[in-house]
DNA sequence: CGCTTTATCCTCGATGATCGAGCATAAAGA
DNA sequence: TCTTTATGCTCGATCATCGAGGATAAAGCG
């Protein structure tokens, strides 16, 4: 062989990246984007035509000028399973490689150890697999526990400990990818939802405790064994509390439903996020309203905005980011509390910040976010130049 | 032409970075580790060669076999003048690509407003690019002050406010990088010194104040302004002090020769990292002579100890570095306390975190590492695609 | 209905960095 | 001096990309 070894997928690359931006891209504009010339948009396409990545389909016409086409996933092509583990259900959906996953399956399940749901998305992936033979390249797992080294080391609120997810998938060869829920979400957000052309994106989730991920250039910095954004556990708050996670101060228990349960008086609550919900929903209306003042309920939520604001503050000061995206409940605790949450935001940033401070923005993608992330993360395995190359030669084979 | 444009100094790159990483591996080495086949090597050090880029030197013989040459820095080829600004002095000095800077000038500099360092330092610049011309390609400024946009905005404990350092340049075309010093010196320990071979690295030094910064694959995470890294102001500590930055609960005022003195109940000290240095030092001594218990220095000291070392737990929590490397005072602290440091660590950390901890290290540059990672990021820019190109346009010209 | 305009696509020869085999070179060891 | 070991150089081949020129397809216009 006589080509620079990363040339033989560059061009080709640069095509797939503009379709898993703009899913529907004309080959034209492909081509405009990437200053490719005429000639090499033509080789390069007919090559991923060939390889069944992508198809041609006539573009409507818009004005004069020959018409083009759109470039869309081959019905022949590659495909990612994708599973999201949450509090009380997980979902599986199948995505081609636009990363706009389709579910195929969802259940609610107990609040018994992690291993339990194991073997019912087994059996979905299996099914897959069955159905979609080699197309299938990868699974992608976003799940709502912290992650390192391609395990789940640890799931508080869940109450699982360390879970071993490796017998989801129903082939040893097929890639098996495990990411955090809220690192994902902030992927995909940072990719194509309120973070989208943003260099760098803070994204923070506040569901039960507070998850994350800073993204750089649409990459997430997840450390080395993939754990990090566990910004819920930096010690934002009263060291004299212990997190569950075992640290003490931990950010994590200052900002949710189980917080507000806290500062009302109440029991844990069994379910935090719907608490929330509820609260903030409450809080809102007492606000508007206008009997926000001396209401216990909006203190409570005013003081949880406060502590949200206040690290967000913190987080915003060490990273410098274009955008902050805001999701599950956070944007609500905003809304329901804006006053305080900008203000303590305001506070909390230094003082060459605040005279035009970073923008806070609640993400686009609401609860698909983590899902779309995982397809994602399991494309760019698949559309990797070595993903590409086991592709092409599972194809000649 | 029709070229691809990436792959015009594709090799050539690998094998400058190759003579960064190791200044004056052998040619041979330098082709085994980028894969290369001694034709390209050939082809590729000619033309940089031939661009006044590199040079060869005979290599002492160490076995059999035809001898091979080192490549060094050619004695025509591209400087970076470096500038680093610190508290109480400044120094410049004169980098080749392979980034070992050499000291031409140092000054110390009263406590006035930033620009009265400008003139002499513009002055010392001016000399240099009279000596060398073209040679000099950019000057790189490492400033112990939060810098955003190229722009130093804020350097509280230096007492300046933002600050224009743009008239240092002697001539509006040669590029100025201005970075915070602690980012620099990350970056410099990440590529070669604590944090080599790490591929996600979080450096954190305590001079006045805390800063850091993280270093993923070599490259500083530093966000949409370049302002990232400044660890010392996120609220670990007590909200009720407002930082000078304009913060509150400030984890700077913590960790650093101030929270001593104020532990202490002495007044805010005029030289903290001086003031810190003795105290530290007498701690040290105290505890090895096993008077430890009691003394209000080293019982000041262990109180500093665990706000370091718990704010680094949660960092890690959230960043999952390879290894954490330690600068400044920050070293000193932990072996003046180091019983309560790594509990304060332990105790902060996510607990399946705690089996195997992160290491910390210290700094392998000492007071270098600023300085080297000035030229770094200086021979980054000149050493990147369009900086040889606009080198290779230069000596046609 | 045919011509013009606009936009895109395809063909084809040129380019140039890399590749790798084969040969040349230089030192150490026998 | 001959062999072994390691490296450097030459040269033909490869291949993704480039860009010019021509082909193609629709809309607008008379």
């Amino acid at each position: 062989m006589a080509r620079p070894r990363d040339a033989r997928w560059a061009g080709a690359l640069g095509i797939l990246g503009e379709v898993r931006r703009t899913p529907g891209v004309t080959r034209a504009e492909a081509a405009r984007r990437l200053g490719l010339g005429s000639g090499s948009a033509t080789e390069i396409t007919a090559r991923l035509r060939g390889l069944d990545l992508l198809d041609e389909i006539p573009a409507p016409v818009v004005g004069r000028g020959r018409p083009t086409t759109r470039l869309r996933p081959s019905p022949r092509g590659p495909l990612v399973a994708v599973v999201e583990v949450r509090y009380e259900d997980w979902r599986c959906a199948i995505s081609e490689i636009d990363g706009r996953p389709v579910t195929v399956a969802a259940r609610r399940h107990g609040r018994g150890g992690g291993e339990q749901i194991v073997p019912p998305i087994a059996e979905v992936l299996s099914g897959l697999r069955s159905r979609y033979g080699r197309r299938l390249r990868a699974v992608s797992v976003a799940v709502a526990g912290a992650v390192r080294h391609g395990r789940l080391v640890q799931a508080a609120p869940l109450e699982w400990g360390p879970t071993d997810l490796s017998g989801m998938v129903p082939d040893d060869a097929l890639p098996l990818l495990i990411g955090n829920d809220a690192t994902l979400a902030g992927l995909a957000e940072a990719r194509g939802g309120a973070g989208v052309r943003a260099g760098t994106v803070l994204h923070l989730t506040v569901e039960v405790g507070l998850g994350g991920v800073l993204v750089v250039g649409g990459v997430p910095v997840v450390g080395a064994g993939g754990a990090g954004g566990e910004y819920g556990h930096m010690p934002f708050g009263d060291r004299s509390v212990r997190c569950l996670c075992g640290a003490r101060g931990c950010w994590d228990n200052d900002v949710d439903g189980r917080a507000l349960a806290r500062h009302l008086g109440a029991p844990p609550p069994e379910d935090p996020r719907a608490f929330a919900y509820e609260v903030l929903q409450r809080a809102a209306a007492a606000n508007a309203a206008g009997q926000g003042e001396g209401n216990a309920e909006a203190d409570a939520v005013r003081r949880v905005a406060r502590a949200l604001a206040s690290g967000i503050a913190g987080l915003v000061n060490a990273h410098d980011p274009d955008v902050v995206t805001l999701g599950g409940v956070a944007p609500l605790i905003r809304a329901a509390a804006e006053e305080e949450f900008d203000a303590a935001y305001l506070d909390g940033l230094m003082a060459f910040r605040r005279a035009d401070p970073i923008p806070l923005r609640a993400v686009a993608l609401g609860d698909e976010g983590a899902l779309i992330g995982a397809a994602a993360a399991g494309l760019d395995l698949v559309l990797s130049e070595s993903g590409l190359n086991d592709w092409a030669a599972d194809l000649e084979a």
